[in-house]
RNA sequence: GGGGGAGUGUCCCGAGUGGCAAAGGGGGCGGACUGUAAAUCCGCUGCGUCAGCUUCGUUGGUUCGAGUCCAACCUCCCCCA
């Protein structure tokens, strides 16, 4: 990690302080224009899935942060890169989007930022802007003769994200290579458009981030700033949020705020602190308190990490209710109504065959849940043990139930996989 | 345009002799141990009313039988132009 110096500006001291600094184009030139005025800056982000997931809640919260410190936050949707693919760090070219797949998912994706960033008209309000605006217009020879004519190719070769592909001789087409000429391109839109001085991004965006300054320099002689962050993982090193199992998104369609808390309050006593410092508000001295816990203590850190990074993103009701939910159930022991609830259709019957009216295996409710993918899976699951329905270990995947087997405090079944997972089951 | 090579269980990497639901990793999930932590050990990781069914870039063909052989096509890589 590049010397932090000692930043003189509100912002950056406590971006440092907050774990979010890795590195800054120009230090001491960023340090002063963030003292000396309102500074507007952006982050984009690109549409490819239907939601972000936490490996941008770090993008987002420089944001936030940016916006606390009085600045002006944009927040770009890359509706026009998307089109294009940035090819970074990825092994294969990913199939391209088709319009409305990339329209989709940038509506989507709007609503995650509400919570975020406060949008508005005011001097510091956050304002969003979709790259397709300006990117959808370009004219080819004109772009090629007022912008191509300043990126060098030698220079564009040696950027990491395309050393990368051609080292290990992966596939990476004309397309793609311009990814970076659209992103430089943006920055110098977004300075002539509102004055945007400032680019962030993770890390591995530097070199897209550089080629934009240096575009601006030449183009318009003004002199634009980058500020990156470090590439989050656990301490376990994996990468955060993106498993296999499934991105933690962070669209409360795709997850439930209550699987959100869930995802931080198991955070790895190893990361709290860190955590708590990106991804909260909760104040230095008291994070410091909480990381010096021990033992189970910890856990109570966990629970203030879990509500305070829920509570901004999907808002403090929601939290507190999941952080509720979440007491009542592994707490107390008792089935909280704030369990995810999944309905499911009892009005045939069985959905495998004439087994008997309105009746469900084990199998299939576990099934209905959710938490299988499959009948085989769900089957699988039951066998080894790891399934409970209403807080009772089964073992077979047969076993019937019927909707009278809902509880009354929920009317729902409980379904429960492994120690964690639970549903409430409510037959239609 | 010519020559050579490659595409495997849809998370990734990767063995594969004509009899394979297909070795082995990683990752993920579950169990034990714990503190809803980490580490460690064990198990699972295509679908199915368990008879079977469908997987190895695509489409045809040879064969009792093909991931494995043949042809064409698609995509990618390398060398030559």
């Amino acid at each position: 990690m590049p010397e932090t110096g000692d930043f003189k500006s509100e912002f950056l001291r406590n971006f440092v302080k907050r774990g979010h600094y890795y590195d800054c184009t120009d230090r001491d030139g960023l340090d002063g224009l963030l003292r000396k005025e309102r500074v507007t800056a952006y982050i984009g982000f690109d549409c490819t899935a239907p939601s972000l997931h936490v490996g941008h809640a770090m993008q987002i919260m420089t944001l936030r942060r940016l916006q606390q410190a009085g600045h002006r936050p944009i927040v770009v949707m890359g509706g026009g890169t998307t089109k294009v693919g940035d090819p970074s760090f990825r092994n294969e070219a990913r199939p391209l989007l088709s319009e409305e797949e990339i329209a989709a998912n940038k509506q989507a994706i709007l609503k995650s930022f509400r919570n975020f960033l406060t949008f508005g008209d005011g001097p510091g309000d956050a304002i969003m802007v979709d790259n397709a605006e300006w990117l959808d217009k370009l004219e080819y020879i004109p772009f090629l003769r007022e912008i191509g004519r300043h990126f060098a190719i030698g220079r564009m070769l040696s950027m990491e994200s395309v050393r990368a592909k051609l080292d290990y001789d992966l596939p990476f087409s004309f397309l793609e290579f311009n990814y970076s000429i659209m992103q430089a391109y943006d920055f110098l839109e977004l300075y002539r458009r509102y004055g945007c001085r400032l680019q962030s991004s993770g890390s591995d965006q530097w070199g897209n981030i550089v080629s934009g300054i240096d575009l601006a320099r030449r183009v318009e002689n003004v002199q634009l700033f980058g500020l990156t962050t470090p590439l989050i993982t656990t301490s376990s090193g994996a990468k955060m949020g993106k498993t296999a199992a499934g991105a933690v998104w962070l669209n409360p369609e795709m997850r439930s705020p209550y699987d959100y808390w869930q995802f931080w309050r198991n955070t790895e006593d190893a990361d709290v602190g860190r955590f708590l410092r990106i991804f909260t508000d909760v104040a230095d001295d008291e994070i410091a308190r909480l990381e010096k816990l021990q033992g189970a203590d910890l856990n109570e850190a966990k629970k203030i990490l879990a509500t305070e990074a829920t509570a901004i993103c999907h808002g403090r009701k929601a939290a507190e209710d999941a952080a509720e939910t979440a007491r009542r159930t592994f707490e107390e022991g008792v089935t909280a109504a704030g369990l995810p609830v999944v309905e499911m259709d009892w009005s045939a019957g069985d959905i495998s065959g004439e087994r008997g009216f309105r009746e469900r295996s084990a199998a299939a409710i576990l099934k209905g849940s959710g938490l299988a993918t499959s009948l085989s899976d769900a089957r699988r699951k039951i066998a080894e043990g790891a399934v409970r329905i209403n807080d009772a270990s089964i073992s077979d995947p047969e076993k019937l139930y019927r909707a009278s087997d809902a509880q009354p405090e929920t009317g729902a079944l409980k379904v429960q996989y492994g120690k964690k997972k639970i549903v409430l089951v409510k037959p239609v």
